[in-house]
DNA sequence: CGAAATCTTTACCCTTTCTTTACAGTTTTC
DNA sequence: GAAAACTGTAAAGAAAGGGTAAAGATTTCG
């Protein structure tokens, strides 16, 4: 999901720009100045910038300068040409005059995040579990979850097979490199204590047993009769 | 020197644009109908394309399809918002309605230019840290920061994957050439010395420890521990 | 050379993580 | 139906990792 800050004064634009963007299903952030949004970007960086250009506080041009690669689209009611030109020269990705078309917004919006170098989200997800192996964060709903090394590694095996029976020696082979000195005795406390985390985070029970061979990830309420 | 491509089947604005064009120091391609266009672009990559839409034989959106990563203004006198959103959305950087100030058309194009080939940002940043990689400066907001050759590699290397985990081992060889000697145990002595540098200078918490793996910067306030 | 800065090593404490042990509940097998 | 094998959880001790300070080793630089 990408994330749009909205750097905007009049409530009411702002209000219309949240919803509109929120219905597209971006991840919206707002800042009604110039030093308010200054802090924002401090604090996280956003796909992309929806920057008003009479702010409070810093004027957009000083908030352009400080957004440092993320892309921005200045919407503005100056309309003169020198305005854009310069603003452009910038830094700023686009220019739009109010009031514009929201369609247009959302085209020139997809045109900018289009262009971010996504970098093939290494995201591992099933139902409502998310497994980011960059950050190596893990999460239920938007629920963090804190997992050891091992607890991690055999989450992230069964979300790779999901719905497919992982054999326990198949486990402990995988994840011999971070904890070597498993064996199947403490493989099952370290699943008892993964169910447990998840379970606490909110999580559906979702580690199944398949007995005498192992573990699998159920989706849905599924059932595996045996 | 940059190339650009104008295709535009009216003769007296195509000469105007090439005019300008060549005057800012851009070498200008011609073409007047969509194939024209088509076989241009299969002889040579032009840096940008500047695409009018009512063409002879193929349409500019036939042409748009084809640019396989060139990045194009579409410059038209259809003003209305299904078409620009069309377009944008097919793949045009910008659209431009005719008719247009030559100043904001050289804006764009310079926009379009400027980020083709994404240039190595010589800056950093995170919150409130800024790392320039030019005159080798750290800062903490406004406060200059002395770091030593290590710990500036090591603080680098967490800025250009940030929120990212990055294993000990990966932080040890990508300073290795600065460190040779640096063992895992002096790594996080170094660790420790970059973080109460930073802390001294007033930032907040940045570098996390990943247990077992090595470290990661977070950029918000987030917490994945515990 | 000598002083200052930098890097590595050692040591210690604290926290987190892993394994083991124990025991209760289930499923299978005979 | 009972023994055997397997699973689930808890608790505790053992092991490993991380944070920091201080001291020794090395390099840098005047």
């Amino acid at each position: 999901m990408k994330t749009i800050a909205i750097i905007e004064d009049d409530q009411s634009i702002g209000d219309l720009l949240e919803e509109v963007l929120e219905r597209e299903g971006y991840l919206v952030k707002r800042a009604y100045s110039g030093t308010e949004a200054l802090y924002l970007l401090s604090r996280q960086r956003p796909d992309l910038v929806l920057l008003d250009l009479m702010l409070p506080g810093l004027s957009g041009e000083q908030v352009l300068e400080k957004l440092s690669g993320v892309p921005a689209i200045v919407v503005s009611a100056k309309a003169g040409v020198d305005d854009k030109v310069r603003l452009l020269l910038e830094g700023a990705a686009d220019y739009l005059t109010k009031p514009f078309e929201i369609q247009e917004l959302l085209a020139r919006i997809q045109v900018q995040l289009r262009k971010a170098p996504s970098p093939a989200a290494p995201l591992f997800q099933a139902g409502d579990l998310t497994l980011n192996t960059l950050s190596r964060e893990v999460t239920v709903g938007k629920e963090p979850v804190h997992l050891t090394k091992t607890e991690y590694a055999i989450l992230k095996l069964l979300l790779q097979n999901p719905t497919q029976a992982v054999a326990k020696s198949v486990i402990l082979d995988r994840i011999a490199q971070d904890t070597p000195d498993c064996t199947e005795s403490s493989l099952k406390q370290h699943v008892s204590n993964l169910r447990k985390k998840l379970r606490d985070a909110g999580g559906r029970e979702t580690i199944q047993a398949v007995w005498g061979i192992g573990f699998k990830l159920v989706l849905d309420g599924e059932e595996t009769s045996l």
